[in-house]
This record gives structure tokens, sequence and C-alpha cells, in this order.
DNA sequence: AATGAATGAGAATTCATTCAT
DNA sequence: AATGAATGAATTCTCATTCAT
């Protein structure tokens, strides 16, 4: 039956770092068949085309974050601090140690005027994003429409300094704005 | 002999009009000929490659910010007051009216990789940027070292913000930062 | 071991029915795969390439033309007009209600000159449908001779009429000559 | 301004042969450029994709049908025996010397199906063909009906004898049918 | 300076066929 | 027999750059 080279979370894993380093309009089919191992033609028995396996991809990452990382926030066995560092601390991990940034970003915007597609996907991202941060706000006693407003700027604020970081290739515009955020619920936690 | 067509500044300011909507990959000679009421070949009479006017346009740009916006911030016939209005509404009306949002990080994301030669003149524009918000900072009674840092952070917020702005089509992301740019300065003014 | 999951017959026929729509360079192993209920590779157990399979296909349906639609001429136990009906009810049949015209003629302009291996079947289906003419203009009184070039002018008239009624959409052009044709026998045996 | 390797109407017509030769499907735009001495790049300066090329072959060759070949018909200096002679004449120049047949049909079929795009020039060309033929019969003391129909299947005739002289390799198909179009007139005329 | 044709590498994608399971 | 992944050549088309006019 002719078993896959490799299979379909390897598949994206190497696409997203292909994607992560060359962008959208500079990844070639020939590079994320090379990246898999496999030979120009043999990708397409994997994927319909280039922006399918592009959307895949960020569908995954998404997906990702969703599950594994946003969701801390509404786990009650953890105290709110913990859970804030948990969502610092796994954000700060992914974007200092992957090459490549923010890929929400730099895909969306590489392609937003010339391929909208991908435009839905990434703003799932940033909207569960935002509620996760959100609802950390509304446990640290702020009202719905303050939490909101709050995590919309640590989203931006934490956005724009993983974005300096990499231009400026200086990890300390990250570093700071975590610890900023973490140190905004400790303050009112410890105001108790 | 025969005089050119379009004059530098005209050709600057006609690619950079293409270079943000398609982006560096994105955007073809062909593209930027046509921008500039030229055929195919006749570009290269002005330039020596996609490279190369790419190069001088991030840099016209960059100069225009340094000799026009920024410089502002250290004209001392301006209330200190003033010179922040100055550098957020010049902020604010380029980034809310051009489209392409944010030149030097969507281009800066784009080729980081690929084309490092474009990351010198990316730096030097946040640099600048950096500087002149220092500045600012260090006028409204703040150590040089406290000033760097938050001006650092101002500037990663308001990319941020920039960003997100673009890629949720909410201008609010933008207008918030700013206003919390401006608001840091009047509190400290007024509270002589 | 495992039986075949479609007969020969029924592999021809859907076969047919897609090179009919698509023609021989337009038709993938894909679709004769998927027209068969088989994955791509399965194909390849009941045929040895896409040549084969065409060749195949062709000398089955000229074997059937031959055997169950000129075979009519010459059975004695029915009247010439009886025959005549007969053969040209057939072909108005078969033009008129199957999409694809004359698959002969269709296959035979398309591969002439890259792939002559097709030429001799469907010189062989023209060669028994003239055969089966003349033997009926000979019945009428027509010598061996002038019998053949009444049948090869009749087989040109009704191929450039289904042609036609293929091309421009208008069925009347092969309803028409098939009444000429009758009409020449009836006259003749009328005529008596 | 470094002029074209090729005129137009060059191009056309090594297109033509070519198109002639393998069919639609069966042709490469390697296979176009090489015809018209060009690298595969360099075709694209002139047209804009393959079956933009084709469409204009198309489209070219059914003019020149029309103005060269169809107008002779209603040339009033010639009698009517010149003017069937002209136009039975160029037909069988023209199909038995140049390979491929009649290019109308041969691409009509191929593409019916498949290339929707090119079914109106070839009616256009066979509706002029109609046209020329039913002004023939009606100054030949045909009812304006009666021409028609004579006209259609003349055509249709000279369609299927051109098609089987092709399949069958025997031009006695085409000659005998253009005689007995003349003999048609002669005829008449002579009848006088 | 302007043109625009030529170039040739490279893009995404399709396809007939092979072969391990 | 059936599968379906692998292959690699071929296809249409794009593109930055060069160059003769």
């Amino acid at each position: 039956m002719a078993k896959p080279k490799i299979d379909r979370k390897t598949l994206l894993r190497n696409s997203l770092s292909v994607f992560k380093t060359k962008g959208y309009n500079g990844t070639s089919m020939n590079d994320l068949a090379a990246a898999n191992g496999l030979l120009k033609g043999s990708i397409y028995h994997y994927i319909e085309s280039k922006e399918a396996l592009m959307l895949e991809v960020l569908n995954a990452l998404k997906d990702h974050y969703v599950n594994k990382v946003f969701s801390k926030v509404y786990d009650n066995n953890l105290s709110l601090l913990k859970r804030v560092d948990e969502i610092t601390f796994r954000a700060q991990e992914i974007y200092t140690h992957e090459e490549g940034g923010d890929f929400f970003v730099n895909i969306g915007l590489e392609t937003l005027n010339t391929n909208p597609v991908f435009a839905e996907v990434i703003k799932e991202f940033f909207d569960e994003w935002v509620k996760a941060l959100s609802h950390l706000f509304e446990l640290n006693n702020h009202s719905k429409e303050e939490a909101k407003i709050h995590a919309e700027v640590a989203v931006a604020e934490i956005e724009g300094a993983v974005m300096l970081m990499r231009l400026l290739k200086d990890e300390n515009y990250l570093i700071r704005t975590l610890n900023k955020l973490k140190q905004n619920f400790k303050e009112t936690v410890n105001g108790y």
C-alpha cells in the first residue's frame, strides 16, 4: 500500500519551518518538497496546492496555540499567576527559540493584499489570543470591557516587541514586554 | 540626450507605492516600470536592479522620517507637548491614510532571511525613531537609561498597534496607543 | 486472488465514455481509473498503457459495429429496405444519442500525426462500413465498382453530416443525410 | 527598438502549421516557440497564452477563407461556372496540399468539450462557407431555401470527404466530391 | 533615454508509469 | 488485485535582466 514517507504532522511541521524562513512568496514548491524528503512532483500527493498547504499549516498552528497555549488560561486548577506564567512562558519560548518570529504576523503582512485567503485564520488566531488574555484580566477584577482593551493592548505590545526583537536582533524587547505583563498581575494580586 | 520622463523623487514615490501594496517579492519590474509610466526595459536607465531600487526607496523614506518627522523633537521653539503632538500626529496620519501599514516592518519581515541587504537601513530607521522618542522622554525628566527603555517600548507598542490595525482592520489599536503615549506626557507636564 | 472489480466489457465501455468526452490527449489515467471505480495505480492491473487501452477500446467498438450493425446487411431474412433501415437507424441512434459524435473520426483526426498506432483499426472500421454499404448497393442492381463508389460517397456524407451536426449543433445535417440514403433505395425498389 | 524576429503573419502561419500537425493539446508552447525561431519564454512577447494564439490563428484563417476564397462567389465579373471552379479549385488545393486536412474540423472536434472558446470562430467559418455556396445555388435557379439546404449538404459532403481522405489516405474521396459539385452546376447550365 | 524583444532560469502543476505493501 | 506514494519529465507561464535599435 506504499506507506507515506512522512506523516501529516511532520509534513506540516517541516513546511512551517520553510515558510517561516522564506515567507510565502519566497518559498518554492521545490523547497517544500525537499524539506520533506520528497521530489518536486511527490508533494502533490499530500497537498493540493501551495496555497492549500499554507492554509493547513496556519490552521494547525492556530489550533496548537488555542489548545495547548491559550487553553491554560481556562484551567481552574491553576492559580492566576500560574496561568499568566504559563501563557507568557510559552510565548517567550516560542518566539525566542524558533526562527521566524511570529508566523501569523509575517504571513499576514506579506499576503494581505495579494492572497486574502489567509486573512481569516490569522484573524481567528488573534481573536483567540485576545479572548484568552481577556479572561485573565477579568479574573483579575477587570470589567469585561476593560479586560478586552487590556488584552488587545497586551497582544499589540507583544507582537510589536517580537517584531522589533527580530528586526533589531535584540531579545530585550520581548523579555521586557512579557515581564511587564506579568508584573501587571502580580501587583494586583499582591495588593490583597 | 532626451530628458528623463520622471524625476528621481517621483520615481521613488511611485515605486514605494507599488512595493507597499505588493511587497518585495510580489512586485515585478514590470509593475515598477508601469507605475512610472515606463516600459519594462526603460526602468534600467534609472536603477541598477530591483534590489538597488528597494534600497534607495528605503533610504529615501528613512531620510524623510528623520528630517521631516523625527526632527521636530529637537526643535526648541516648540513646547514639549507640541513636539509629542507633532510626532504622534505624523505617525497617525501616515499609518492610517497610506495603505500598506508600516513599510519598514513589512519589508523587514519579508526579506530578513532571504535579502539581508535591507536590514541595515531598517535598523537605522528604528534607531532614529527610538533616539527621537528618547529625547522627548529625557526632556520629560527621565534619566538617559529610562528614556531609552520608554522609547523602545513606545516604538514597539506603536508598531504592534499598526500591525494589528492592518491585520484586524481596526483603527482603534493605533488610536489608543498614540493617545496613551500623549497622555504619558500630559500627565507629567500637568503635574507641575 | 481477489476477484477483479470490473469485467473487461464494463472497463472498455467506461473508458470509451471518457475518451469520447475528453479525447485521447485530454484524458488522463486518473480519469480512466476513476471512471472504473479504481484508484490510479489499479488500472494497470487491467491494461498495459493508455495507448493499449485505447487500442482495445477501438477494436471492441469496431467489432461491435461489424457484428451487430454492419452484419444486418448480410441477413437474407430481411428485405433490402429493412436492411437499409436497420443500418441507418442504428447510425442515427448512435450518433444522435451518445455524446462525442463519431469516435473513430475524432480519435483518428486527433492522433493521426502523433500516434499512428490507431490508424489501422480505424481504417478497418471504415473498410467494413464501406463493404456493408457496397453490399446493399450491389443488391440494388449496381455493379461492384459502382456500388463501392456509392458506398464510399455515402460514408463520407454521413461522416461529414455527423461532424457538422456536432460542430454546429444542428441535428438536421444527419437526419437529412440518412433520409437521402434511404430514399435512394426506396426509389429504385419502388421503381419496379 | 529591438525589432521583432518575426512578423505577425509569419508567426500565425508557422503556428498554424504546428497546430495542424499536432493538434491543440498535442502542441506545446515549446513547439510553437521553436517553430518561430524563438526560445521558450520569448513567444510570450507575441501572444498572451496558447489559447489566445489558437484563437488568433483560427480567426486569421477564417478571414483568409472569407476574403480570398469564399468571396469569389460574389464576383459578378466571373461566370457561374468560373466561380464554381474557383471555389472548388481552392478547396482542393488547400486540402490536398497542406497537411492537416481541415483545420476547423480537427480543432473543433478536439476541443469542443474541453475548450468551448474556439467554437464560435469555427461556427462563423462554416456559416460563411454555407452562405457562399448558397449564393451559387441561388444563381443556379434555386429558391433561397433549397439553396441553403444544397449548400449545407455540399459542405457536409466535402468535409466528410476531406476527413476520409486523410484517415484512409485516399485522395479520391475529395476529388470525387468536388467533381460531383461542379457537375451539378454544369448540367443545369448546359441544360439551357 | 526609451523601447520592447530576447533570454534562460525557475515557478507551480500535471501526468503516465512503477513499485512496495 | 488493489492501493496510492514516488518519480521525473513535461507543461504553461513569469520574471529580472540584457541589448540592439
